[in-house]
DNA sequence: CTTTCAGCCTGACGGC
DNA sequence: TGCCGTCAGGCTGAAA
């Protein structure tokens, strides 16, 4: 389930194989994703030069001479480099060749993910919220955009408009860090508690990229999803087991149908 | 305007 | 053993 440290591992590993690489051969097995890939979309990449693979939110930009590809792994995708002739594993549904040899497969069991082409911006893109990692993400817009939202806090920040990438997994963290409670109204925290949240969205994130960059190879590599952060974990997935900080339970509630954890001892 | 919620899809898992 | 229901998850767009 890639969230965004998990895509930017995948762009510090696909990155170098790709930039400056001309595409041979784009391949499409299987056209049914979130949205139908863009029609003919293999016929416009090939022969088209790629002159960057960037990153905006969760979403990765393969920018051509012509336009740019718009690529997101959704909740089970992934993309490895692999050998030219490798076989074809269940749920590869397109490859990429390249000048060079490297070859790219995209792998996604769920088909939540998506290729897109444009000559232009990606709708996708406009109204997205400040990188989480930038200093664009601060507590004051925070706490500003939050005044008289009812909305709970976690659905709040996990808002792409609100900031992009703080999924699931890690608002539930940074809520624990930060002692608040998921549940509680966006409008009724004050500054001072935004201030140390955004704080820990920040620490979070970078942390478990950090650690994504140990497993870089593996990951690229092909040799299944990254494990890595899970015995990090304070809250999530641990629902009903003990707190790591107090003796409480932690307690498993829904949240604009998202499953949060949290401990109703340490946060208010 | 804000907020909620169904739907997309497959695999893993628990109950029987 | 296998069948069925439930869950997981990001994101959009329609409904309230």
């Amino acid at each position: 389930m890639p969230e965004l440290p998990e895509v930017e591992t995948t762009l510090r590993g696909i990155e170098p194989s790709l930039a400056n690489q001309k595409i041979d051969l784009v391949t499409v097995r299987q056209s049914s994703l979130r949205w139908p890939v863009t029609p003919g979309l293999a016929e416009i990449v090939q022969g088209q030069e790629v002159l960057a693979v960037t990153r905006r939110a969760k979403y990765l930009i393969v920018e051509l001479e012509y336009g740019s590809m718009l690529i997101h792994l959704g909740m089970s995708g992934s993309l490895r480099l692999t050998a030219r002739d490798a076989d074809w594993r269940k749920h590869d549904h397109i490859e990429m060749q390249l000048g060079s040899g490297a070859t790219l497969r995209y792998h996604d069991p769920r088909r939540f993910g998506c290729w897109l082409w444009s000559e232009g911006e990606h709708r996708q893109l406009t109204h997205l919220g400040p990188e989480p990692l930038s200093d664009d993400f601060c507590s004051d817009r925070l706490f500003q955009l939050s005044r008289n939202r009812k909305m709970a806090v976690k659905p709040f920040i996990m808002d792409n408009r609100m900031v992009v990438g703080v999924g699931n997994i890690y608002a539930s963290e940074a809520l624990f860090r930060s002692g608040i409670r998921p549940d509680r109204a966006a409008g009724r925290i004050s500054q001072k508690r935004y201030t140390m949240l955004t704080g820990h969205i920040k620490e979070v994130l970078s942390a478990a990229i950090e650690q994504g960059g140990t497993t870089l190879r593996d990951f690229v590599n092909g040799n299944g999803e990254p494990g890595y952060f899970q015995q990090k974990l304070a809250v999530y997935g641990r629902g009903g087991k003990v707190c790591t900080v107090c003796d409480g339970v932690l307690k498993d509630i829904k949240l604009g149908q998202r499953s949060s954890v949290f401990c109703p001892n340490c946060q208010h």
